[in-house]
DNA sequence: AAGAAAATTGTAATCGTTTACATTTTTCTT
DNA sequence: AAGAAAAATGTAAACGATTACAATTTTCTT
């Protein structure tokens, strides 16, 4: 049981009196070797416990058979839910994932990009930090021409492709579903960063003011890092406005409860005050009360297709180049936060 | 820029005059190269944007600098936190992870464990599955003498090491919390799985029974899969029992929230009627209301400590033999949910 | 049954490192 | 300044697969 060298092609070679080119071939099952000759290889491979190292194949076919992951954190359910999707989809094509955290900070970003490209990774999955200001740590891999995907956290530029949402929809969706439970002074909570995620999700909430005729407060648009301590802050804010508004759109959950929580502990009925939509479905929406109407996006799918794009077009199909941006769908779960009529 | 083939040893050996050994024993920082010619060497590296082929090295070495994680799910803060505990450690030390989900089912381990295996992982940190029935799959690693640590879910036996909190004594803490505040009737609710982390914190809350002269009922015990669902189905039961409980620890906070948001819409009192302790510290603690009384215990420095000792076990230092079992400490968090006096 | 065509197998180079051992160069000792 | 010791560099053989090209064996055709 115990053997100490790994068994190798050699190995088999010898042991059946064959070169180990047949043998190599053998095992790919390539059609060219006669099949009972590579049923005697596999059922000999099977039986001394080989297994292929990957780094002599890989070193000679220069493929790594590997697809980093660059996130801002796990810790979401709507990032665990994306990378199981994108495991099955890349597990099932022999793929295997390195994934990394960017904790939402530029370096890490940069860092962890540096680390893909010297694991030379086939491609690169990645959704932007916060603080990421450019994307010139990718450039590296347009370079080498390594395929890379943004996905949720995206940009939109000519370079590289797309996998998002039409956020601009989406903010367009929660606004109006707000107006027209009777808000007409709509805070909205968004990130203090560049990403295009959440320019679009603002335009679509500007969108829906001007849709509606009313007309618009800039001071109404709070920024900040959109955790749970940034919605009490924006709280504390909204306490403190001369006009209270009627309506909140959070750019995520998270500071939607956070922001929820500190409102109802000053008094603030939800959502006969100020009614709430948040962003993602996260199952945190469910445990607030009232639970949070949100929008919700799928996760597991948006793993998959990703993935999945990746593949296929590391595998010679060329579907990358032309579809630039995939739009997923969404909806709007209207739960008790927001229904005021 | 866009150099076709990548720069090998030999590229910087042809252009700097010397041999592939002086440039391979250079860049990994030699000792024996002369200072000099390792600056000439180490500037032209970075110069021609050289980057170590680590399959050519790996298959020489044959050592791969990956350590496998097995988690049942990405999906909580928890997990999240230990893996970035992992990350930092693993990174700093130039190792990469590859992580692999089992979804809580004994197959998807088993399957998980086999691709680790083949990629010849150096060494293997796992958190087991509900599901997971034996141990079997994790013998290959055993044979090849592959590190291998269980943190967090682990099971107690001779072969593998493992990184746990005193499960027991939690359970007891939980217990002996509900038992001051005057509960007299306290369910439990469990996993249904022989994972020892489960059996444990139940030992400790039958002990709390025992020590404080409690009589004690086994139909106070009800086991699922700790979900949200479970929760409710849970708050269910107990809302049929003939003699009404005063009192729930429940094995993790997500069972705990679930069972909490039924009993309030029954209109139970918490923490009047029934005080509630819950496990993990979860944030969704801190959002139900009222606030959850509950475990806490470090999952960043439980990444750390177990990426750690198998990196130092890789290394050569054999801590890991003599450690076998690292027990970390945890706390109660005190809050409204059980606080009765 | 001979020769051509098809099917199967083999030879040997290659991928880019590491490292034992050998060789050369430099520095030290007297 | 010669010889020994120390420092620096080089040679060449691995590591374990893939694959162009060559060689052999089998099957088919007439």
């Amino acid at each position: 049981m115990n053997k100490e060298r790994e068994v190798t092609i050699y190995d088999i070679a010898d042991n059946l009196n064959l070169s180990i080119a047949t043998v190599s071939r053998a095992l790919k099952n390539d059609p060219v070797v006669n099949k009972k000759t590579k049923k005697k290889i596999t059922d000999l491979a099977e039986k001394l416990g080989y297994r292929t190292n990957h780094f002599a194949k890989n070193l000679r076919t220069q493929k790594t058979n590997t697809i980093g992951v660059i996130i801002p954190r796990l810790n979401s359910y709507f990032m665990s839910t994306v990378i199981a999707g994108m495991e099955a989809v890349a597990n099932k094509a022999g793929y295997n994932l390195i994934i990394s955290q960017s904790a939402e900070t530029f370096e890490k970003e940069i860092e962890s990009a540096g680390t893909m490209f010297n694991n030379r990774v086939d491609g690169l999955l990645v959704s932007l930090a916060y603080e990421t200001k450019n994307l010139d740590h990718f450039n590296q891999f347009l370079n080498k021409k390594i395929p890379l995907i943004f996905f949720d956290r995206a940009e939109d530029q000519e370079s590289f492709a797309n996998i998002v949402l039409d956020n601009a929809k989406a903010g367009f969706d929660a606004t109006e579903h707000l107006i027209k439970q009777g808000c007409r002074r709509i805070v909205h909570l968004t990130a203090n960063s560049v990403r295009d995620t959440y320019s679009e999700r603002l335009r679509g909430y500007q969108n829906a003011y001007k849709q509606y005729g009313i007309p618009f407060d800039e001071h109404l648009i709070l920024r900040g890092n959109l955790s749970m301590e940034f919605g009490r802050e924006a709280a504390n804010k909204i306490m403190a406005m001369p006009q209270r508004p009627d309506g909140i759109f959070a750019a995520n959950d998270n500071s939607a409860v956070g922001c929820m929580i500190h409102l109802k502990s000053e008094g603030v009925r939800i959502p006969e005050d100020i009614a709430i939509v948040g962003f993602n479905n996260d199952p945190i929406s469910i445990v607030i009360e009232p639970n949070l109407t949100t929008i919700n996006y799928p996760g597991y799918e948006m793993g998959e297709l990703a993935a999945g794009h990746l593949i296929s077009h590391l595998s010679g199909s060329q579907l990358l180049q032309k579809t630039k941006s995939i739009l997923l769908h969404h909806e709007l779960l209207i739960r008790k936060s927001s229904i005021r009529i």
